[in-house]
This record gives C-alpha cells, sequence and structure tokens, in this order.
DNA sequence: TATGAATGAGGCTTCATTCAT
DNA sequence: AATGAATGAAGCCTCATTCAT
C-alpha cells in the first residue's frame, strides 16, 4: 500500500536526481566562494529541492563539500578517459596527453577551483577519499606506458618517472587556470585569449617533449 | 629611571610596531583559513595588540585582508631583488633565476597561498591595488633583460615573450608549492622530500634552458 | 489529546502572530529611543520570539523600523475610517473631522513619535513605502469631499486648498503631543490636564471654522 | 612669566572661541542626527579643535548636547528681541509677531530639530536647564501685553490665555518644518516652495487674527 | 593646553543546523 | 520525502571614553 500510495502521488520522488542537483548547485557554490565562503542558504536556493533535504542526504557542509570534491574529480576523470594514446608513437601521445591536459583544464575551471580550496585546506578532505585516489593511478599509468615505450624506441632519456612527468605537465596546464585572476590582474589579459592560449597549449607541448629527448 | 624604563620597554605607543605585529599575525591568519575563513579574534588573540586596534588601524577585515596581501608581495619581490644577474651570461642568468623562483617560492608557502586565497577571490582586491602592481613589472624587466641578451648572443631562439617566459617559469615553480597537499594525498609524498625537490628545481631549470635554446 | 493541547496552546508556529508581536514590541521601541537608540536586544528581550527571529522575518534593524513605521501609519489611518462623515452638513463635518484628529492624535502618541523620528531622518524610509503614501490620500479626498461642498453652499469661502488645510489641523493636533514634553517644561503642565486639552480641541475646532467660513 | 609665556606661543589659546566653534559643529551634528544618531568622531573631525578637548570643556556627550541645546535656544530667543512691537496697535502686533515667528522658525530648521530632539528624549535635558526656562518667559509677556491691549481695545474677545496663545502659534510655525520631511514626502512639496510658504504665513497669521477677534 | 594611541563594552548580523508538522 | 519556522553560537564592527606623552 506504501508504494502504490508513493506511485500514485507521482511526485519528485527520485532521491538520486535530487542528489545530483544538489551536488551540480553545490559544486558551483564551492568552487566560487570557497569551503567556509559557500552559503548552505544559497545552495538550497538554487536548488529544485531544500535546505532540509541538503542535510538528509548529506549530513552537513564538510561532508557535502567532500561529495562535491569527489564528484569533481569523477567527472573529470571520466573525461581523462575518452584519450585514446595506445596507438600512438610515444612522441605523439605524450604531445597529445600534454595537449590534452592543458585545454581539458582549462576547460573545467570549477573542477581546478575546487582542488585549489583543497588545497587550501591542506587536503584534509581528499586524504580521507578511498575514492579519489584510486581514479588519479590510472593517469599515471598512461604515461608510464608512454615513458617506457618512449625509452625502449630510444627516443626519450632513460631515468625519466612518470609521477614527476605528470607533475611537470599538470603544473603548467594547471597554473594556467588557477592563477588567470593574478596573473592578468599584474600582467594583462594578453596570455588568456584564445589564440595566446593556443600557443601557450603548444609551447607546453614542446617545453615537455625537448625536455625528455634524449 | 622611570623614563629610561619605559623607553627601553618600547612597548606600546609604538605605531608601526603595532600595525607590523598585526600584519604578521594577519597573513599568518589569512594565508592559513583563507578569506572568509580568518577570524579577527583569533589574530586578535596572537597580537601584543587588541581587536579593537586592528579596527582602528585597518578599518575592517576586507581591508586588513588588503593590507596582508600587499605586505606579502612587498616582502617577497624585496627578496627577489637581492638576486644580481646582470653580470652573468643569459643562459646562466637564466638558470640561476629560475632556480632562484624556484627555491624562493618554496620558501614562502604563506605568500604562495595568499596568492591562492587571491585568485579564489579572483583577484579582486589585487586588482585594487596600485602598489602591488608596479612591484611585478620589475621582476619582467629582468627577464626582458636576459631574453634579449639571449638571442642577442644567439643562444636563444628568437621570438620568446618575457611575459610567457614568466608564466612558465611561474607555473613550475608555484604549483610545487601550492599543489603539494593534493598532489601528495594523491600520489606520495616522495617529491617533496629535500633531495627529490632539489631534483625537481634543476629539472625546471633544464626544462626552461631546453625550451629556449634555438 | 496530544495533538489538542498543541492547538490549543496556539503557541509557535504561528509566524503572523510571531511578526505581530516583534513588531508590537519594535514599535514601542523605536518610538521611545528612536531609530538609532533603539536596542534590537531589548526589543528580542520584550518578545515572545527572539533575536535570531527578527533577522529570520525583517532582515536587518532598518527594514524593522520601516515596517513599524508602516503598521503605525496603517494602524492610525485604520482608525481614522472609522469616521462617517458623508451624512453631514460641511461644517458640521469638518468640526467633527478636527475633533477627531485632536482626539485620536493625542490617543496616539506612539504614532506621533514615530512621526517625528521620521522626520529626523528625513523621512528617508517613508520615501521608500509606497503603502504608506497610498494609506494617506486618502485622508485629503474626505477633506477635498467637504470644502466642495462647504463652497457649494456658500458656507466656506472660495479657493481653499485641501491639503493645506490638512497641513493646518495636522499642526494644530500633531503639535499638541509632539512638543507636549518640551513645552510644558518651559511653560508648565496646565494646558496638559484633561480639562484644558478639551478646551484647545475646541479651540482648535473653532480656529479653523473661523479660518474657512466666509 | 605665565602669561608672559602665553603670549609668546602666540598660538591659538583662546578657550572661548575653541568651545563656541565646538558648540557650533555639535549643534549641526545633533541637529542633523539625533542625540544618539550623532558622533563625536564627526564633531571632532569637522572642528578646528580636537576630541580630547570636547571632553575636557563639555566633559561627556550628554553634557555636549545639553550645552548645544542651551546654545540653540540662546541664539534664537536673541533673535527674537529684535522684534519691536510696543509701538503697535494690538491686531498689528499680533500679525507682525505671528508672521515673525513663522518666517523665523523656518530661518531656523537646526533649532527646530534641536526642539524635535529635545522632544524624543521627552525634555530631560531642557528639564535641567535653568537658563533656558528663563529665556522663554518673555516671548510669553510680548503676548500677554497684546492680549491685554487688545482686549481693552475692544479688538480681541475676552479670556484669551496668552499661554494658549503660544502655543496656537507655535503650532502653525513649527510644524511647518518639523514636518516638513513627512509632510511632502505624501502630499507632494507643493507647499514648501517660497510662494506657497509666503501664502502659509499669511493664512496663520490670518488664522490667529480671525481666531483672537470678537 | 593639546594630540594620537588605545580600549572595554556592547551593538548588529550571519551561520550552520534542528524542530514541528 | 518534504517544508517553513526556529535557534544558539559566534562573527564583525562601532561607540564613547581614557591614557601616555
Amino acid at each position: 500500500m506504501k508504494t502504490i500510495k508513493k506511485a500514485k502521488a507521482g511526485w519528485k520522488q527520485n532521491p538520486e536526481a535530487v542528489q545530483r542537483d544538489i551536488l551540480r548547485v553545490a559544486t558551483a557554490e564551492f568552487a566560487r566562494n570557497g569551503l567556509s565562503g559557500a552559503r548552505i542558504d544559497r545552495i538550497a536556493a538554487r536548488t529544485k529541492s531544500s535546505k532540509r533535504m541538503i542535510y538528509y542526504y548529506f549530513g552537513d557542509k564538510d561532508r557535502l563539500y567532500a561529495r562535491a570534491l569527489e564528484a569533481a574529480y569523477a567527472k573529470v576523470r571520466a573525461g581523462e578517459d575518452q584519450l585514446d594514446l595506445a596507438g600512438l608513437p610515444p612522441d605523439e601521445a605524450l604531445a597529445r596527453l600534454v595537449g590534452f591536459t592543458f585545454d581539458h583544464h582549462r576547460s573545467n575551471p570549477a573542477f581546478i577551483r575546487m582542488v585549489m580550496i583543497e588545497n587550501i585546506h591542506h587536503a584534509a578532505f581528499l586524504a580521507g577519499s578511498e575514492a579519489i585516489r584510486g581514479m588519479n593511478l590510472a593517469a599515471i599509468d598512461k604515461l608510464a606506458d608512454i615513458v617506457r615505450r618512449g625509452e625502449a624506441a630510444g627516443l626519450f632519456r632513460a631515468g625519466l618517472d612518470p609521477i614527476e612527468l605528470h607533475w611537470q605537465i599538470s603544473a603548467l596546464s594547471f597554473f594556467n587556470v588557477s592563477n588567470r585572476a593574478t596573473f592578468s590582474a599584474l600582467f594583462g589579459k594578453a596570455l588568456f585569449g584564445r589564440e595566446r592560449q593556443e600557443h601557450l597549449r603548444d609551447h607546453s607541448v614542446e617545453m615537455i617533449l625537448r625536455y625528455v629527448r634524449v
């Protein structure tokens, strides 16, 4: 009878959709304002749901933030999985990976901001999330494969560390988005137009390639 | 004797010392907790002065933050001025500048965090500070000189943009500090020990040099 | 029984009652102490509700004041609507209106004080309230009708301006309450006993009637 | 030797001028913002003197207000003394007094506002000032003389009370200034232009004269 | 007589969170 | 599953006033 009643009500009654909606709004709010700057009231106001439901599904602000962080990583890593590099020669694969990473970060400023915020918080929430750590090792695996193939082919110098290489690629791609505001406030917006950004990407690719070559 | 004692105590009635003290404590608080996360009460408690004096000298939280940001930039840029590159050949000068920047950022995590926080706030306060913008052009001038000399000597390729080069050096140096927390949470702390950091610095130098060479 | 008891208690969960209670207390506090002199803490203490609820329903002190001002006008104008003058000859209608206004102001010192306070604030809040302006035109309509009838009957002189007449009636009625404190401090309380007040009212009626007559 | 030193310093050293300056600024501040709305800091900033001097000469905010109130009454009463009515027939004298009072109030809005504020405070400060009470009896004396002469001449009706007459004249003259803000917010500014104000004054004169006539 | 520095008390407001229905 | 009402704790800021020189 209970189920019948629910069915009859025909109302919202879609818990997963409600949670997705909340997470979407929460991510935007956290990305824009930081953890302490974010307001539960603003999230509730922009949600199709209500403040009560936020607490019902997520417990409190910190846990909502943790879930938004997880969701942001999941979404971004899902995008990265689209990239297929196995069939390419190692230098082309690396070039493509760098270019992709640069563009991908550039297309996901909300994710970048979530990571910035997490760093402000000393990665306290990331440390607690098993889920996210798992996702990121795949990225290293990809690089490790490229490095191995590049060394084997005599194209790359020996002794490259895939994690360090990931660090270098990330540095160039991440900084471009994370520090855009201060950089352009100090030195103008010239670097951040479409054309110059494409140059920056190409130069980043070249920088990495020059670095790994024998 | 009484006057001597008072003078020696050097205690209150020293506005500049009071303001410096407040700024020092405020910078630490803002760097640790962000703008909304920072607490005036905590700053006051750690100060030799009082909450009331914070408002007396700085007006409100936002202006205190703006002043702390300015002070952070000023301190860092003052450190950079110590570096004398004019006498070195261009490639050595560039190597030294990159290495110095890397180490310097690494030694000033509070400054890095202030810049991160400012980026979270879309550089709203930086945009309002004439003072800071002035300081940063000197950094570009140094690079422009190196680039010019490098090109003239046939060591560097033509067409290098000093601002873009600054962007590249900053990316590698900044990310190393700003994203240390998330990076080590995801991939371990191996890269952040003393030895590996020195390697990272050397590799950053090499990466930049390989990039600029003809 | 539980539900009955709760329902009977009629206690909380009654937003309109809570707001009315707050407005009642707030009006008393503002009327007594002015806008800057009023204390939210005092209002909260005298309310059945809490300080937090004041902000929940009214936003801030200024808006609470604005609402109290509106409520004061609404209550007074509602009282004035009781007065039915249409059936009376114009001179009697006017006499009754003046007498009523005089007594009405005298019975509503809190309202008079609110208007005094609003004048101290250069009517900044009144200017922002569409609601109040609407209410007051009815008062003019009443007078306009009397004036028209009086002129038509040859009882009143031509050229009377209803707004100016309202000004004159208000002046006599308002001053009696607004300046009672200073006036009696300077010239004694004789005028403000019950009997003399009734004389003052009758004399005000006579003054207005003598003025409008041909 | 002390006096010599002072003379030699040739500095400010004019206590009375300093106090006058403070009172002038304080009156403006109190008249504009009320007692609780007034700010000692603002007064100090507009003064040629300093905050310390305000406390030195006046003790505290309340006593400063009390002194400003006294000064306001003194200045206004001094203005009224200019008026010479003894030589005029009683009806002309009364007409002149009413017109003068109307104009005089209109020219001294700061004084009117001080009186309004004092009424908000239930005349607590006026009650404490012997000085002010003395000043005001002169005004009544003038009226009493006119009334006596008018009755004797058979021009005015018997039984007029000079204090009540003062109340009536004051009501019309005071309200015009005190309630200008709310009145014009509710009914427009038409009544407060120069020409209409002159009519209002003439009508007030007429209203009083019609009232006193036999 | 004069000044800038300093202060305790208290004001207004906001926040995440929970309750009653 | 859902909602508007309610709340305690704590945040930021301001004020009249006094101190040290």
